[in-house]
RNA sequence: GCGCUCGUAGCUCAAUGGAUAGAGCAUCUGACUACGGAUCAGAAGGUUAGGGGUUCGAGUCCCUUCGAGCGCGCCA
């Protein structure tokens, strides 16, 4: 079981082999608008032989042997066209049918990968900025799961550094009245008043300092006041991040705290290897090829003047606690464009120091920015930051409302999960479904359309196959045994797609670009339409033929909720 | 100044170095008393920012110009 065009690949390897006589020769194979698939091999493969295209398509088809799964036919300069006999096709149906992975093979190198995204700060707001990060660590842990790596969720909260004198003070002052601030609707309002008496008040500015120092040697009670704001902070956090429906817990915080301990072991490690340099009065790390204003070497600051380490050296403790304690041999970060510089330094010393080496990896999983509608950073009228919280409630008061509209039928408790599986789904689709190096513009009115490349234009496709299984009668598992028939073209459209869920999960984990799979789903959807059109199904002219197109709508809202969980977007039954 | 990212149809976006650059929205034309019209079929729309190069083949790789955004020693 596979992508056919997998199979088709595995199938070709061998004449390839033979035909340019080394194993190892990429076949090249590729969708294509002229028929199911292309193979392009051939044109690479005759500069290497010295013969003509053509020539070399024509041996490689002579000695290809792809049995009954497809035809195969020259094209052009030295395409070989590929196209899938269409019982070889439907007797791959029920197979993935039959199977939990809807035929996604898993990983052939399980790895234990590490996905660090989110990382809000405590005693702050969370923002649009946090947005991306979480929607998009949040798909790719569940990518990564479903091929079959073993997957690490980890929450690289602020929560230590010099702020937190203040904070802390500040919580001391405010005495009983504490746990009210705390918990306050605006985490920001906390930080904003510690911020004001610290610019304003010396004496308070001297407690607070003396406060971080109480805090970095482990004063007990300091301790305790510390873990009353991270508690707070952390109750707002997993109220956010139930209403997103992401997969963080309290088990997956992993803030910059944790690594407090291993600070000092950094710098001896840099130095036992001979990479340390003191510069400016600071301990740095030179790494080369980083270059500064007046184009001299730039180094990574581990250690500053005055001691104290800084977000280098939590950042590499963090990598050795990756790689070493956990196992890791994948490390994705998905930390916006802006740190690029900043990680890739941090990994190279880490490569340096032999900390990061092959197997194990490291990869910054890099995105652009929210934009407003006028293509300038998302800002509120007032130039402050959207806070996240607003953006959620106002996603699922727009996802219920819309509900509420086109199906006043449903209960009100349905009407709300509904809503809410809308409003978030087109938040997260449209932070999903493009290139995520790129900006995005937000706009509502484009992602809540019904209409186009938005989650609700999928998740109906899903709804409306459902809506077809309660009229219909029929149980879907009963169904999933059979082999379709794919006589009509927008059958076999479908099926060929059906069966390419695969490579497309592939693809989409091996770039880490959820955009693949958003643009795999909707072109699922729209084949799905384009079949419902031209092939009544409960109508159909055999009993036969109508349990068959059952089965092509089953596995279509199969593929359709997997690949949208994989997302992290729901799919209702009825919507 | 140096570095990174981006620039594709009116708009929003696709396109692992492969054939004639594809979708959606909007626009226009058509279909069906509709298995949920939140539909389908079709048309029109392009010097892939400009220039040069590599390649059998470049939107994609390299150089360069222009434009936009973001970074660049003790914040995270």
């Amino acid at each position: 079981m596979a992508d056919p065009l997998a199979v088709v690949a595995d199938l070709l390897a061998p004449a390839f082999a033979q035909v340019a006589g080394r194993a190892g020769v990429d076949p090249v194979v590729r969708p294509s608008d002229r028929a199911d698939a292309q193979a392009n091999g051939a044109l690479a493969l005759a500069k290497e032989l010295g013969r003509t295209p053509r020539d070399v398509a024509a041996d490689v088809v002579a000695a290809a042997r792809v049995g009954d799964v497809a035809t195969l036919e020259i094209a052009g300069p030295g395409f070989i066209n590929v196209t899938f006999h269409s019982a070889f096709l439907a007797q791959q149906v029920p197979v993935v049918a039959g199977d939990d992975r809807l035929g996604v093979r898993p990983a052939a190198a399980p790895q234990t990968a590490v996905v660090d995204y989110s990382a809000p700060n405590v005693a702050k707001e969370m923002h649009v900025g946090h947005l991306r990060s979480t929607v998009i660590g949040d798909s790719i842990a569940r990518l990564l799961g479903f091929v079959g790596h073993r997957v690490i969720r980890e929450n690289h909260i602020g929560d230590w550094g010099t702020p937190f004198g203040m904070l802390i003070e500040h919580l001391v002052d405010l005495g009983a009245d504490a746990d009210t601030m705390l918990d306050s609707a605006d985490p920001n309002a906390f930080y904003q008043a510690s911020r004001t008496k610290f610019d304003a008040d010396d004496d308070f500015r001297g407690r607070a300092r003396d406060r971080v120092v109480k805090l970095q040697s482990g004063d007990a009670e300091t301790l305790a006041l510390w873990q009353r704001l991270v508690d707070a902070s952390t109750r707002y956090f997993n109220t956010v991040y139930r209403q997103l429906g992401v997969l963080l817990t309290d088990d997956d915080l992993m803030g910059e705290s944790a690594y407090h301990d291993l600070l000092p072991k950094v710098i001896e490690r840099l130095d036992a290897v001979g990479l340390l340099e003191v510069s400016e009065g600071a301990d740095v790390v030179f790494p080369p090829g980083f270059t500064n204003r007046e184009g001299q070497p730039l180094p990574l600051i581990v250690q500053k003047g005055h001691g104290g380490f800084n977000y280098a050296t939590s950042d590499l403790a963090c990598v050795i606690d990756r790689v070493e304690r956990l196992g890791a041999t994948l490390l994705v970060y998905v930390v916006g464009m802006p740190q690029s510089q900043h990680l890739d330094m941090v990994f190279t010393v880490a490569r340096m120091a032999g900390w990061l080496h092959p197997p194990a990896e490291a990869v910054h999983v890099a995105f652009g920015s929210v934009l407003g509608p006028d293509r300038k950073m998302f800002k509120t009228r007032s130039g402050e930051s959207v806070k996240l919280q607003e953006l959620v409630d106002e996603a699922i008061e727009r996802g219920t409302s819309t509900v509420t509209e086109k199906s006043p039928d449903l209960d009100p408790a349905e009407r709300a999960a509904v809503g809410r599986m809308i409003g978030i789904g087109a938040i997260k689709y449209a932070d999903l479904s493009s290139d995520r190096v790129k900006d995005y513009v937000f706009d509502w009115g484009r992602m809540l359309a019904f209409e186009g490349n938005t989650a609700p234009y999928l998740q109906y496709a899903h709804a409306r196959i459902r809506s077809i299984f309660r009229r219909a009668g029929v149980d879907p598992a009963a169904v999933r045994g059979l082999v379709p028939s794919l006589d009509a073209p927008q059958e076999r459209a479908l099926a060929l797609r059906l069966l390419s869920f695969d490579g497309a999960v592939a693809e989409t984990v091996e770039r880490f670009a959820p955009h693949r799979l958003c643009t795999y789903l909707f072109d699922l959807a729209q084949d799905f339409t384009a079949f419902y059109d031209a092939c009544p199904v409960l109508r159909a002219d055999t009993d036969e033929l109508r349990l068959s197109r059952l089965a092509l709508a089953d596995l279509t809202a199969r593929v359709l909720a997997q690949g949208l969980d994989l997302l992290g977007i729901g799919a209702p039954d009825r919507m």
